[in-house]
DNA sequence: TGACAATGCGACCGGGTGGTCGTATGATCG
DNA sequence: CGATCATACGACCACCCGGTCGCATTGTCA
């Protein structure tokens, strides 16, 4: 946690410092990322910066809590306001939302992409520790949720139902970046044409994989393959 | 790629420096690995490391490059081998030869997960610029073919049933680490056990994504959701 | 005004990095 | 034997890191 100093400054100190702390934490990987560039950037000697914080992952751990807190408001928010629709379509609002909220505030998404290809656990432990149970998870929900209403099959364990979502998830945010990243665009036109088709392009994918892993890659009218198992059997197909 | 100067040395003395590479670049990412450690380990002074290499990169492609190629004709000789298998049983049979392959050379696996969890893109881009070409894949073959045997549905873009198999393999790749790396035994007994635990425990989780991606996590026979859309309708279901 | 606590501040520490360079060594050849 | 050339070697370079420490400055209260 951040020493009483810190919270003790006037809100115009602090701002700058977090801010500095957010573009050097989702420029690079956590042992990647310099204090003495937070602490330039924010305008502030590095004695105030250990003033302040007990050390790099005190900082580390105070500034990935914000935002997860801030993307789970959010993405409660967009599951309670999605009560009445089925499954497929509040995945995709959920997915959408989780979009429009990367691209308002792209460093935060970054930042978090940053956390998830961290493989040391050294730094992924203490983050993870000091976030909020995950049995408050939003997917959780939804897939309990759409299991009680029949929408998905109720025979598959929830934690890999939300591995397989988490899966997805994973690749397409990958896949995103991609269109999105391609450069070259001068005039501010053309961003914004790219900016366009970049998203378009996107929903277009998650539509894609979401139906994928809705309706399942296989054949159905392939003889002999998984389909007459009795795991796929429970609600006596005809 | 490397120099002559380190082509010309005898087996016994490159043969070191490689697999000191292997420990470092597996330990941690790109930038982290240090060419110091790996001359120490190697027995090698620094000032010989960049009579071998150019520099720490063009080991690191060199190393990059002969993995994949292992792993490559790995997989390609068990493609070869399934010819006569339907879909399911071949990407099972090519994800078991995967883990066996990750589980007798653990630290060529590790190297390769370094490698896809690498952000850089001035990490990740000799590498894949110098490694073959992506259409000689063994999954996109797999699935082509498995489309024209009518084994999955083919009205889905070869690509993003690529993509769908990769994040699937990748998340199940981190979960069997996670099954593996849950340590405390000590005798050699409670070790094996633990792997044999760890090792079913990844084939039933292999077998349950493989059918949810197979199969689809919706229910079908709730009213109203996907499977009455125009792209699971082709071939004329009853 | 004086005393004392809180905070601002940056030089400094030990240790690491990738990469260079001049010299020492040893093999090869006329 | 002497010359030449490829290689072995490690001290050294400039630069960066996270973190410390002691002095300077400011604010507060009696």
């Amino acid at each position: 946690m951040p020493k009483q100093t810190f919270l003790n400054l006037p809100d115009d100190k602090r701002e700058p410092i977090l801010q500095a702390a957010l573009d050097e934490f989702s420029r690079c990987n956590y042992h990647a990322a310099s204090v003495n560039i937070i602490c330039r950037n924010a305008g502030i000697p590095k004695g105030s910066f250990y003033q302040y914080f007990e050390n790099k992952m005190d900082l580390y751990v105070h500034l990935m809590l914000t935002v997860l807190e801030q993307k789970n408001t959010m993405l409660q928010q967009t599951l309670a306001q999605s009560g009445d629709m089925c499954f497929f379509d509040r995945l995709k609002a959920l997915y959408a939302a989780g979009f429009s909220f990367a691209a308002t505030h792209p460093l935060l998404a970054e930042l978090g992409n940053r956390f998830a290809a961290e493989t040391d656990q050294e730094v992924k432990a203490p983050v993870l520790a000091a976030a909020r149970k995950p049995s408050e998870d939003v997917f959780t929900t939804l897939v309990l949720q759409a299991q009680q209403a029949g929408d998905i099959r109720s025979d598959l364990p929830v934690e890999q139902v939300l591995l397989l979502l988490f899966a997805v998830n994973q690749q397409i945010g990958d896949a995103i970046k991609g269109y999105r990243d391609v450069r070259g665009n001068e005039t501010e036109e053309e961003r914004a044409m790219h900016a366009k088709k970049a998203e378009s392009a996107a929903n277009r994918l998650l539509d894609m994989m979401l139906r994928m892993v809705f309706q399942g890659i296989g054949n159905r009218h392939a003889p002999g393959m998984l389909y007459e198992t009795k795991t796929s059997q429970k609600a006596g197909q005809p």
